[in-house]
DNA sequence: CTGAAAGCGCTTACAG
DNA sequence: CTGAAAGCGCTTACAG
């Protein structure tokens, strides 16, 4: 004879059938709304869910139809604002569809990207939204992820095309973007301007120096390579790195950089070198995260609205749920150009006249 | 005859069992590690498994044996850094113990959180870590979720005791950080300070004040009434509530600020009347979000860390899990003076000479 | 060491 | 309109 603690039990559908004397059908079907119960057995069905208090177990009736109601977010890491804005917006439509939103981290490690998509494939969700990491090989992820599950792959495109048919894509348009922060700098009379962080071997970093070497292209200046600086995304890495933008004379005027991360960190670097950003040199950034409208100076930069982003992932991912079979489709999202006074001095600003 | 699609259909244990003719049970124990199969038997169904492209469907061995692995987090909203941050430390807490979080967003809406839970509830978390939506009651929250299903509040007290018996709470030293704050402003010469920002019926709000007015006692100094200004805890809300703080003479030199976004405001708000933050004003905030340290001035203001407080609320609700039964338990995190030049103009800066 | 059987909480034809 | 029965994918005593 076991003991069990008030309250510990799970109240089931038995329980409240017993309650009421009908069977665990009709409970059921009481629950799904069906129009086959009789009204007043369906108000003692009613009253007697509510007095036991009864918790709806979606997994066992998922289990039985053969259906999920949950579609995972791997993402590189909620500490980044960018993402965190994404999945707001993600978890905010998902939830509005009756999703629920199952929660995965990378940290930008492809090993650690295979184990959370492992677990989370395990917990059988409709659908996965996947921002890969770094690296990601798309062959690698297929094998993991199988034909089953639908992956709607965010921002960055993976290393291999995939034999069974790509994915879908939800990318950034990341060559526009850089033309507008470059045709905005060109407007503001600057002829030398960087391209100034992210890696090479990045296909967002290799669209955005596209994007940056038409505008230049249209207005008749070739890209030289030493205004081509790399470094890693992040603000630390940029303030580092900025002394590599002046060792050759005439130095750029002004710079496009990678992402706002980057523009932060070079801002940063032209201080303790005793220059000032929006006054003798002009930095324009990218994906407006929110550090950008507060900074000093603050930033002009390319809005991408990470959160419309996120609520227009979670809506292709559940068009395709709707639609298994229709073919992959590649969606590009529009940014804009987000003008703040003054990290974009003009270049008669910067005491160049060359 | 109805034709499915190659790879839509799942591969269960009993497809692998068929595959190398054994029993679902001898799979079963195979995949949970068991000493009982034969090493040979043991490899032949490894082999099947990884030829078959197997997927342990975690859901219905849950069902099974009556447990749960998934934690769900509520929170106000992952666009607020704070919680972000605090949602990634949770995340990566949880993941490392095998858990998978579930992810709700009540946006500070009461109802929309009642929503959000009974829907997370349905998915049969063993937990919820719970940031309450500001005025959540107690009892109304101990009905929605019973008894069953452990909850760990963060942050914010809930309105009600419950006569159930509390639950688990981790809550921030606002108290000692106010002090800590206040104490700060006093140390640079400052008497006349205000506490800017926050309700009045919020817990935090109030619990910050009381360790301001206690380190302003403990200067012999009584806070008067006009120096208490209350305003929404967004930046809009206080750069509109600026002017409250002049409207007596001798004004405030310096504000102990609700939080860093009310920090933000007012230091946006005293650039527009023409005053400098950090010149002839001090401003102090509270919670170190990332754009505390690139504002103009930057922000010395009171650090949190709210991704290690989210480890520990992922912690406090496993050690719950394995103790169900052990009493509520309160605990504190303590906080820290974050000091950055130089919102925090001595008064000697203010040309104040009351 | 392996297999047959019962059961987790639900749903859904099917019969009445 | 309601109920008995089978089954979703797994686990676990139990028997052999």
């Amino acid at each position: 004879m076991s003991i069990v603690s008030p309250g510990r039990r799970r109240i089931t559908l038995s329980d409240v059938a017993r309650g009421c004397d009908v069977s665990r059908a009709t409970v059921s079907l009481v629950l799904r709304g069906s129009p086959l119960v009789h009204s007043e057995t369906r108000a003692r069905v009613e009253a007697e869910l509510k007095r036991q208090g009864y918790v709806y177990h979606r997994g066992a009736a998922n289990l039985r139809r053969n259906v999920s109601t949950s579609v995972a977010l791997v993402i590189n890491d909620l500490s980044n604002p960018f993402f965190a804005e994404f999945a707001g917006g993600v978890d905010e439509a998902l939830a509005a569809a009756g999703y629920v939103t199952l929660l995965g981290s990378t940290g930008e490690s492809t090993e650690r990207q295979r184990a959370v998509l492992a677990s989370l494939l395990e917990h059988d969700p409709a659908g996965i939204i996947l921002s890969p990491a770094e690296g990601s090989d798309g062959t690698q992820l297929r094998t993991l992820v199988g034909a089953r599950t639908p992956v709607l792959v965010f921002n960055r495109q993976l290393d291999h095309d995939d034999r069974h048919g790509a994915w879908d894509f939800l990318a950034l348009d990341n060559v526009r973007g850089a033309f507008l922060a470059t045709e905005h700098l060109l407007a503001r009379g600057h002829r030398r301007i960087a391209f100034f962080g992210g890696h090479r071997d990045s296909s967002s970093c290799r669209q955005r120096r596209d994007g940056y070497r038409a505008a230049l292209a249209a207005a008749g200046i070739e890209a030289e390579p030493q205004w081509l600086v790399e470094c890693a995304p992040t603000r630390l890495e940029a303030a580092r790195q900025v002394g590599a933008l002046f060792v050759r004379d005439p130095a750029p005027t002004a710079a496009v950089c990678y992402n706002d991360a980057v523009a932060l960190g070079l801002i940063a670097g032209l201080t303790t070198r005793g220059r000032r950003a929006g006054d003798d040199f002009a930095v324009v950034g990218f994906d407006d995260i929110p550090e950008a409208s507060v900074s000093a100076p603050p930033l002009t930069t390319i809005a991408v609205d990470p959160r419309a982003r996120g609520r227009q992932a979670a809506e292709l991912i559940l068009q395709r749920l709707r639609e298994p079979d229709a073919p992959a489709r590649t969606t590009v999202a529009a940014v804009q150009l987000q003008v703040r006074a003054s990290s974009d001095a003009p270049r008669s600003h910067t005491g160049d006249n060359a």
